[in-house]
DNA sequence: TATGAATGAGCGTTCATTCAT
DNA sequence: GATGAATGAACGCTCATTCAT
């Protein structure tokens, strides 16, 4: 997904939808590798095959196919976790494999993330874009899932399922993205410490023992 | 924030260091706000009231200014969080500032985060060094805190410290730079929710009841 | 010399030979004018009635212009002086048309040669492109053409023809060149001196009563 | 005397004169490896272990600096073929003489010929100095000798000696700086090609039976 | 007086975009 | 509709020169 290897589209062979979606490949990849701003429209263009000019024609010029890119994957996004990862009515086993999960979905998607991500720390639009539509999205769907085992009681009741779902996306977020293809860590480290945290994060949501005097301390502030 | 950070240079007058100051903070400021490849030598000269080839003199290019303003907060980082966050005997109290007093960071220095995190992504050199000096510091300097409180028997002996502190750090590194600064969500939001993940971590990691089974999963794995 | 040598091109309008020789033209111009170093691709480009972006599509850079000129030249020398001066029975007549035709084209060229040569001094690709293609060429060239009037008897069978060869190109290259167009000295008087120099040389080569004795010391030596 | 391996002038040690000539010394060097435009005042200053400033208090800036090394050269030039080669009553021996040391001289002040040559063809104020001083003055010196030679019979009444003098000029020039220094020619290649026109020519002038005919018809013209 | 820090004009080059074909 | 030639604004950088020290 990330890697289009492809031959792309030959030249003035394939039709307009073909041609689209060769650009939002190509631009994908290139952007991924030089940053936005120091991708060439040439070498986009060049990767898929077409001429510079229909960049500007189909998508209105290289921030429309930057944007093309961000609602190409939002299309295509929607309910992913839930399709990958099948309902359990073991808390662990759920949450470790919601988390291994978004490790993988992160590294398949690395291009893509690349792109959005470090756009998103200094584009306003592309941050509100990612922001809202890509982050929020995953929280949400995190806390229903989660809501499924409080309701079962297996999640104490005192625990606040927003904070939780958020902890998981930025855990997953910053050990799926930037932990294995930012920093190029190794894989199956960082699964581990997910694997832990999960772990650590389960134990501290299960109803007992210790519960009420640490929630207790919540309900103070 | 547009104020400059340090007194204004006069024309004409020879000022080396002081201008190379003015040159790293006007440049953080620009880089933040346009992006590395965005931002111009041009506006960066402006803004720090020095004439635009004194850039290729101090730092030998663009490039170099970028590679200064890394350097420049690396000296200043070490034992941040240990002069700013006291020890304490309470773990949950600990564990809750050292995340709060992070997400102040991160607020405090989103200029500059704004500038390395963006970099690193498209940028291999940059994002070593994010990876390797700014993130593993970090880790270390949680992880040996922690160990404090391990060796007390505040904190199960089963529990993966190196885990644990990673969590912590993406943790607030996702809440700290993207949510706060980012994605611009309320920040008393961003608190309250790091807050009630801190509770759930020290309760996940708090020697007692549940520990035997949780970890002994850990064990078998 | 300050009109066009081609039509001038005509803006937006398609037409890459014709502008690639406008390019070529006016680069001579203006570097003959300023100096490869001190001509402005802006001038250029001016003067062409082209951007200047398309130096870099066409040529690959200032530098490839420069080449291009050159290239240009070689391409339209070779055998010139053949075409220009006819052969004659009369080996003075010969010599002399040769040395006054290598005055004028010098002369119809002296763009070019002010580029070629200047550039020559300080660079040593152009240096030798210089040394080989356009001087060897031409000694070649005069040394050809004095072989059928040695065979004929008319040079006495001791003179040794690439001297004298290189004694032609060498006066007329000085003459030619940086008498009449560095020097700026008077046309006229430059040929009546370069007419009174083939009488010498002619003197000096024709067989007869000195030769013995002079050449002789030749082989004495 | 064109390469100063001298360690030039320690810094804060020398007076005044030793620093200027430095600066000379320094800058013909560079002027002839770099060409005028591409030498930098900085480098040069560099070699002269001097501040960059100092050219402009010295000589009025980099132009000035081009001056000075003419005016320099002017000054030790005068008479010097003279001072070299003694007076022969042997014509061929003296003008072989002459043209060996022209070469000589061409090469040992190739450094000077470079700056001064190259910079002549673009550059009118350069290009009348080395026009009228440098050339001129070498060949009313050739004359001079050879009129000793015409006076004694040696030479035909009927050779113009002006042409003559251009003639051994331009064949000097055009060999001892071009060929040996420009176009990297090998220099006793040179030498005897040289001694070769040097005997042609003189058979060329000797007084005798051929002459009558010969400058005849000169003088039809 | 000598130094080198500071300046600013101008360079070659790049590239998203436009538009003739 | 698709192509790629043409455009022009703007970039990072250089360097002779100026001037505070």
């Amino acid at each position: 997904m990330s890697a289009p290897d492809s031959p792309a589209v030959e030249p003035r062979k394939h039709d307009k939808d073909h041609r689209r979606q060769a650009f939002i490949d190509a631009a994908t990849h290139v952007f991924a590798e030089k940053g936005y701003a120091c991708a060439t429209t040439r070498e986009i263009a060049e990767r898929a095959c077409c001429s510079e000019g229909l960049i500007h024609r189909y998508f209105g010029g290289k921030r429309g196919l930057l944007l093309a890119i961000l609602d190409n994957k939002t299309q295509a996004a929607p309910r992913l976790v839930n399709d990958g990862v099948p309902e359990s009515d073991d808390l662990l086993e759920e949450v470790e494999q919601i988390m291994a999960w978004s490790l993988d979905h992160a590294w398949a998607n690395r291009d893509f993330m690349r792109v959005s991500v470090a756009q998103a720390i200094t584009d306003p639009d592309i941050g509100r874009f990612v922001g809202t539509v890509l982050n929020n999205q995953r929280v949400v769907t995190f806390r229903e899932r989660l809501r499924r085992h409080q309701r079962a009681g297996r999640i104490d009741l005192g625990v606040d399922l927003d904070a939780l779902a958020e902890g998981i996306s930025g855990i997953t977020f910053s050990a799926g993205f930037f932990q294995q293809a930012v920093f190029g860590r190794d894989r199956d480290e960082v699964r581990k410490i997910v694997a832990e945290l999960a772990r650590i994060l389960v134990r501290g949501i299960t109803p007992g023992c210790g519960t009420g005097a640490a929630l207790e301390g919540n309900e103070d502030a």
